[in-house]
DNA sequence: GATGGACCCTCTAGTGACTGGAGGGTCAAG
DNA sequence: CTTGACCCTCCAGTCACTAGAGGGTCCATC
């Protein structure tokens, strides 16, 4: 009895090495093990997972998901604090949109420039490597890896 | 004589450390080093740092860059290579914004949610966590942390 | 000549969020 | 009793850096 790491895998659309790994980081509750020392899981891990691939698929953090299932845990307490972290997480994506959307017309403009001749020519590299003053007016649309409300 | 570290990375708005890192890969040559072991650079090593910074801020990978530089090495090649890996990496980044798009008009949909009361009632959490069916209808617009053109 | 501070060196480890593999144990069917 | 699917732990790797420890070099000033 119990559900089985696979099968719970297999349930929330999540590999058998994450739900380990959730575990390890304390985002999901170790669950009892059977007498061959498999993981069982009841039908409130796989509440909580689903939970956390959900908002996993929004874009959260790990840290924001933490934060949203340990609000989820004291109900008693108001639900701006949930509001914040949407919000937060909100803007985040709507300033990478934004970013995104520069660097997208930026390689607009240099896919143009080739010339189709031999390397040599090739106004791709030229509008990668202009002819110096690259100290200044350095563009800050950088893209960073991660989606973070700041 | 020579650039040293600290003025190279000042000139390309690069960390020294990030400077170091790119020769410990093997993105930029070893420099020669002075009397007292200090790096010695020249302004190839700029032209070519330069170069580099942009790709990546323009969002190319580290792989993609490394590419572009040895296409650039070698003159007498098709440019067609250059643009095929530019085509590639736009067509990733407007991937990426369409699929941050639909993220950010369901973030806008659960944060019309919430009911301002306390954490049990919210709405944004139940967004999260919806009744059941997480196993079907699961989206795939999931954001990954790398922007590569597959 | 000593001292201070800015700069440089190497090496190691940490970040986020997993992913993959080695080397083994468990369980049910045939 | 063997096969194969599944499970276990532990460790290393990914990407692109970033931070820190523990030390060396250089130059100016006192």
């Amino acid at each position: 009895m119990g559900i089985k790491i696979g099968a719970l895998a297999k349930a929330t659309d999540t590999k058998v090495q994450t739900i380990r790994y959730y575990e390890a980081i304390g985002l999901l509750p170790s669950p009892g093990r059977t007498a061959g020392n498999y993981r069982a899981y009841t039908l409130a891990h796989l509440s909580q997972l689903s939970f956390i691939r959900r908002a996993r698929d929004l874009g959260f953090s790990l840290e924001q998901v933490r934060e949203l299932l340990s609000l989820a845990d004291h109900g008693d307490r108001p639900c701006a604090a949930v509001e914040e972290i949407a919000r937060g997480h909100r803007a985040a994506v709507k300033r990478k949109v934004a970013d995104l959307q520069v660097l997208g017309r930026e390689l607009d403009n240099i896919i143009g420039q080739c010339g189709q001749g031999t390397v040599s020519g090739c106004g791709i590299l030229e509008a990668l490597a202009p002819v110096q003053a690259r100290s200044m007016a350095r563009a800050d649309y950088r893209v960073g890896k991660t989606l973070d409300a700041e």
